[in-house]
DNA sequence: GTCCAGGATTCAG
DNA sequence: CTGAATCATGGA
């Protein structure tokens, strides 16, 4: 039993100011499942093997990491993307012209993409099929805690492979994993070969990553483009999930649309950081503050048929 | 009790 | 290739 002391909170320096409230979309709207808050809105949370504090006062972002642990402040520098890459990503965003996207981001300014492990962000969408954020929240704490490396304070660290691949039926029962238990023994069974397989993924193209990704059990299209987006900071990767279908049909009038045209959209409207967009639009989508002129129609006719196939410039 | 969830896989057409 | 059934579990 590690004893577990934090240390006084101290001021982080980010180039933005984070609001309370995109502090909160970003750490539990989705992209991490390692955050909790207290009741007086201090969060806690596991990345990689730090364990951090974060909160919002009004001097600004605030942490505070375990005495005697060296490293916690630039850890949180760096998943915070505190040099201020994506305040220029998100300025170069077409919100100029895209009203949609406009409200998006006023709508949690500041709003970031987290640079998370590559491990943590697998794990983690391994376990998000049919789920909500919650019920992913509580399998991955479960597996963290029945399997991973106590850190001090009673958290743990996320299973290494070969920790998954050795825990019993019941063990991976136990943390209500459902149908998604066999995909996480697979893919741990698979990497556990592969001890420097994230190097070797960082080194793709990110076309490459996304066709290696869905080589794995359990990972498709939107789970690999969750996994290159937060996991390996592929910031041009535009998951496509049930929110962005419906805030791309509802905002931009695409009812109809297959999931795959709707990621060759986002990228080509919104470029090299579609997935940050894709984040705002996530976020918006959810807290239901998107213009949706294009709101499903109750009573109007069938709606025009789409061609379903488009010519492939392919050879 | 019913419905649905940051989908993936498998199978029928 | 496209569409539908199926998957296991818990919260609303």
């Amino acid at each position: 039993m590690t004893p577990c002391a934090w240390s006084a909170w101290r001021p982080l320096r980010l180039v933005e100011p984070v609001p309370v409230g995109t502090l909160r979309e970003q750490l539990d709207g989705g992209q991490s499942f390692r955050w909790s808050v207290d009741e007086d809105g201090a969060w806690t949370g596991v990345f990689g093997c730090t364990l951090a504090g974060l909160r919002g006062t009004d001097r600004g972002l605030e942490w505070r990491g375990l005495v005697g642990v060296d490293g916690t402040e630039a850890a949180l520098l760096r998943y915070l993307d505190a040099d201020g890459t994506q305040a220029k990503l998100t300025d170069a965003l077409p919100w100029r012209s895209d009203g949609v996207l406009l409200a998006a981001i006023a709508a949690h300014p500041g709003l970031r993409i987290l640079r998370q492990d590559p491990q943590e962000a697998l794990i983690g969408f391994l376990c998000s099929s049919n789920k909500r954020i919650l019920q992913i929240r509580q399998m991955v704490a479960r597996l963290a805690e029945s399997l991973g490396d106590p850190l001090g304070g009673g958290h743990h660290a996320l299973p290494s492979w070969s920790q998954l691949a050795a825990a019993s039926e019941a063990q991976l029962k136990a943390c209500a994993l459902g149908y998604r238990a066999a995909f996480l023994r697979g893919t741990a069974r698979r990497l556990l070969a592969r001890p420097r397989w994230a190097e070797e993924f960082a080194a793709l193209s990110t076309a490459e990553l996304l066709a290696e990704l869905q080589s794995l059990p359990g990972v498709g299209p939107k789970v690999a483009a969750c996994v290159a987006l937060f996991g390996f900071g592929r910031l041009e990767s535009f998951p496509v999930d049930t929110w962005v279908v419906q805030a791309l049909a509802g905002a931009y009038g695409f009812h109809g649309w297959a999931p795959a045209r709707l990621e060759e959209f986002g990228r080509a409207h919104f470029g090299p950081a579609a997935g940050l967009a894709q984040q705002y639009l996530f976020a918006a989508a959810r807290a239901d503050v998107l213009p949706m002129p294009f709101r499903a129609e109750a009573s109007s006719p069938k709606p025009v048929r789409r061609p379903k196939s488009r010519a492939r410039p392919r050879r």
